[in-house]
DNA sequence: TGCGTGGAGTAAATCGACTTGCTAAATCGT
DNA sequence: ACGATTTAGCAAGTCGATTTACTCCACGCA
């Protein structure tokens, strides 16, 4: 934390806007001039370097003073050329609008901002590897200092420090964020079991979502254990693609909906649906419903994430809760310590993993007791 | 668009990642000696300079040849520092995991990265104006050609050209996309009115939120259109502050959900809501289902914005479509155009209005015959 | 007297790309 | 054949801050 940038913005006066005095670019040099001292001088106060320790307070507080006074705000592009640090990160979501990334960036924002950071952000629209890595490159072409991914995988060792977000490749350098999926499947098919539903359908992720092959790994293993088997005909995976020609991106609502209908159309029974997220949960729900079908009475519908209007759809959604903020705030956490070299604490592990936590809503009940 | 950064990637390889060889940093003067020319003149080159009009073509390919092959990156803070560009801009938006901040920023961002801009992002959170020119000066100390803030509203005139979307303060230099709130308030008051509903519920906006007062201004004048009396118990104001003890930021849809049972605790007869917004929308139809009414059986409900899950949701939303994507894309393609000083077209306009939709879903119905 | 030592700064060399104003050689015009 | 252009390219200064390696002076003290 002792590399935040260092000249903070003083509140109460604003750059020359406020009065008319048309003033100069108040650089070093000229705050330098005012005080009759040399350049080096303001700037070894001014960044309070060990160097400084030879100036008397006296003048160090004149330094300021005038650096105060001017309004001098140092020039971001001279000290990152010379510096080496630019003090910001690349963010690469899947699709900014989703509210997966959203909440994730909001986590992301309250940690970097608060460190003095800023963020760049780009969708990679959960295109293929090389896209993503065009995009890093695009990134680092900016100078970030280090790179987040959320629900995206790196395939190549990245040229600078990087967290993955929901990730499972390892990689040298790269920590992954992820949740526990075998507690989550656990949960939510328990979950299920207990409702007495045997006959249960998935939506898979994306083939390039990530956390689509670790999560379904986890299912197929609590899925063993509870004794359920799962039909290929009750699985459908999901493809991120736009499935209409509109110029509107991959709108996942109209996946879980489109699938949903997939899914009735292929004609095997099921009495519950375990999404692949929330926002495909309601796309589902919402097809259901269409087709005459009440949610929970005839299909219970699990989501997955737990993003924030999953308590106020209609049903209200039974979820795993994913902590997606914390999530953001934690892969800032680590990536900052990469950044400063700091080695400790999560900081060079492969892997770090948050627990899920399962909400019952009204989306979920008993199975129906004749067929479906 | 000549202006946008010069050297592009070249596909295919990639930086020194993929070949072992841990090869220096590629600088200008690298390539150049590579060459046995001069930095001078491969800048001259790979900027396409007119200056490098002189150079015979022979020589300009040997250039860009070498510039590939060593696959030469020009240092961001060198070029910006001496150019005076950083080819990035500011986006200021309410709170970056609302849908409706969502939706701008992914037709911002589209038109940004096309364009060969970053953007810098942060949240304000509706906070007051001091805040939110706190965040202006910080991003200006980034270095930012521009701004667009959205959902906010300036007050004092910025020191580099803006944009404001669902702003409504006329202010030099800063041009406004706003939605055509007549339109949109006759597209709803018209349609409930038409439905038979006489008494009808508003949610009006934070008092910080820019749209707010012109909504209600148009609202107020296309009730007196219709010969609807608006009933000061039947209108609550949100707040924009978190309701609970949470650490959550202040959540949209729980406060439609509060501020619903508030309406109904008054007492006061309605039989139809106009929100101020989709999230809200959706809390309130939530609690109102909570308390055993129908929507639209007991109550319509109306949202504004249009946001994805809107089509989804259950009842699915009547509302008031706002272009936000479209929104987002103008405010690039105005602020892109200030900031290259081509004034033509919109570039130096106040305001530049969008037209709303009406899109009519299952949320609205017949007002019931009864009492409420 | 002469040497060392600490205090108070400073000069100048970066960082890497851009850009203005040249020069040296080749070619042209008459 | 000799000045006038054109061609091809370069040197060096800038952008603004950082940082290393000094300098200069006063004082202590042996």
């Amino acid at each position: 934390m002792s590399e935040k940038p260092q000249v903070r913005r003083k509140r109460g006066e604003r750059a020359s806007g406020s009065r008319g005095g048309e003033s100069k670019v108040i650089t070093l040099k000229v705050v330098a001039e005012h005080l009759g001292l040399s350049p080096a001088t303001v700037s070894l106060v001014l960044n309070r370097s060990p160097a400084a320790g030879s100036i008397p307070a006296e003048t160090q507080e004149r330094v300021f003073a005038a650096a105060s006074e001017l309004n001098y705000r140092p020039n971001y592009m001279a000290r990152s050329l010379r510096s080496r640090r630019s003090f910001s990160v690349g963010v690469l979501v899947p699709e900014i609008s989703e509210p997966y990334a959203g909440e994730v960036m909001s986590g992301i924002e309250r940690r970097l901002l608060e460190t003095g950071y800023h963020y760049l952000v780009a969708s990679h629209r959960r295109s293929n590897a090389s896209v993503l890595h065009e995009y890093l490159d695009l990134m680092r072409d900016r100078a970030v200092e280090g790179m987040i991914v959320v629900g995206g995988e790196l395939h190549e060792h990245p040229s600078m420090p990087a967290v993955v977000v929901s990730g499972h490749v390892p990689l040298e350098g790269v920590t992954n964020v992820v949740i526990d999926h075998d507690r989550a499947a656990a949960f939510m098919l328990g979950h299920l079991r207990e409702l007495g539903h045997e006959r249960i359908a998935f939506f898979k992720g994306q083939p390039s979502s990530a956390d689509t092959q670790d999560r379904w790994r986890a299912i197929a293993a609590a899925a063993g254990e509870l004794g359920l088997t799962l039909d290929p005909r009750l699985v459908v995976q999901l493809s991120g693609e736009p499935t209409l020609a509109t110029f509107a991106p991959a709108d996942g609502y109209e996946e879980g909906y489109t699938f949903a209908r997939t899914l009735l159309d292929r004609g095997a029974e099921f009495t519950a649906l375990f999404s692949w997220d929330d926002v495909a949960a309601m796309g589902a729900i919402r097809a259901f419903l269409d087709v005459g079908l009440r949610v929970p009475g005839d299909v219970s519908v699990v989501g997955f994430d737990d993003i924030q209007s999953a308590a106020y759809y209609n049903p209200t959604l039974t979820t795993v809760r994913q902590p997606l903020r914390r999530m953001g705030e934690l892969a800032v956490e680590i990536l900052l310590r990469k950044v400063s070299g700091d080695g400790g604490d999560g900081a060079a592990e492969a892997f770090v993993t948050v627990e899920p936590e399962l909400i019952v809503r009204g989306s979920t009940g008993p199975a129906p007791s004749g067929s479906r």
